[in-house]
DNA sequence: TGTACATCAGTGAACGCGCGTTCACTGATGTAC
DNA sequence: TGTACATCAGTGAACGCGCGTTCACTGATGTAC
């Protein structure tokens, strides 16, 4: 049955998200349409109604994730100790998209591609603008090596079976980021 | 037709050297059986002689693999210029096997995530024994936090479709993780 | 404002395809004598 | 050493399943009068 253009824009943002945090879960490929669709509260019938393809729903629903982050402005120091955390780390459907979908998006059709390099552009160039605006090389550069390390350990910590190490790997990138060659180092210089 | 036993077993490595780089060349899910037996010689229908399902041959696959990585033991310093190279971005599939799959091993059966697991503890334990066979607590937080932006940068270089992006990653990375805490000043101090 | 009707978002059965897996068969291997 | 035969690695057609996608249909929406 017909629905109202509230209710039609309604159900595309529930689909959007129910795949952001699906895609993120599970990989774009363990994720069905219907999986998609039901999440939504829906049936898969009408998702042509709203996609043109899956491929073309992995584009928009990452492209609406980097939406939805790029918003919520964080303080780069505390950004790190919420980012290391076996709490971010067994949460991925919550968690940052980079690290759970970069390496996947290899896999992903152009457009899913340019979503992601496009996330992460904006998310360089908003960790190197310093307080006053100015973005210096060397800030570059330790966002850059930073956001690295991050998204490796991240990923990392995911891979590994042994809760031991994997606590570990978070714990020590965390202190060897801090205390070797940090984000605020370059920002106090 | 039969084989004889040389040539059953020059197959059976045959088919674990083509699944490891197409593994890893085009993940785990994007690579078909036949395609696998296929860029070994042979016809898919022979697999199950060689072993119990696809998840089987995912799990020797990354064993194998981890096994040949760890004969060549390599110089710390000289590992990391070769590391974070556009050469190594761009032939996945003869590249570093954590960086290619460990991301993608989280949505895999057990025994292939022991087997990732078991490849990078070896590996950090391998790196963080300095040339008089201690490991002092800095060594092994500058190797794993080194190993991260390592595996991190590979993965977001990868991961981006603008090339001059790609490769200042690559670039500052490696700066940023000589400079600034990398490995060799661990073994240093 | 009330009514008649065209529109169209959502439903659920159905389709085609490619995948992992199975199996009857082939013919070289390698063993028993 | 030579021969007869059981074994079994590899072949390729076939199977079943789940996926992305299509489509005839339904019934609420919203517009024309």
């Amino acid at each position: 049955m017909k629905v109202s253009r509230e209710q039609m824009a309604e159900n595309r943002l529930r689909i959007l998200d129910a795949a952001s945090r699906l895609f993120r879960e599970k990989g774009f490929e363990a994720v069905t349409v219907s999986e998609v669709m039901k999440a939504a509260g829906l049936t898969h019938g009408g998702f042509y109604g709203h996609f043109t393809s899956k491929d073309d729903l992995v584009a928009q629903a990452l492209a609406s994730t980097f939406r939805a982050q790029a918003d919520d402005t964080q303080d780069i120091s505390t950004y790190l100790d919420q980012y290391l955390t076996p709490r971010h780390r067994d949460n991925p459907g919550a968690g940052c998209p980079i690290a759970g979908l970069s390496a996947e998006s290899r896999h992903q059709g152009t457009a899913a591609r340019a979503a992601i390099t496009e996330g992460l552009q904006t998310q360089i160039a908003r960790m190197s603008r310093a307080e006053d605006g100015d973005t210096s090389p060397e800030m570059r550069r330790a966002v850059i090596g930073s956001w690295a390390a991050m998204v490796g350990a991240i990923i990392l910590s995911r891979a590994i079976v042994d809760p031991e190490l994997s606590d570990e790997v978070l714990r020590e990138t965390r202190a060897w980021i801090k205390a070797e060659g940090g984000v605020a180092e370059a920002e106090a210089s």
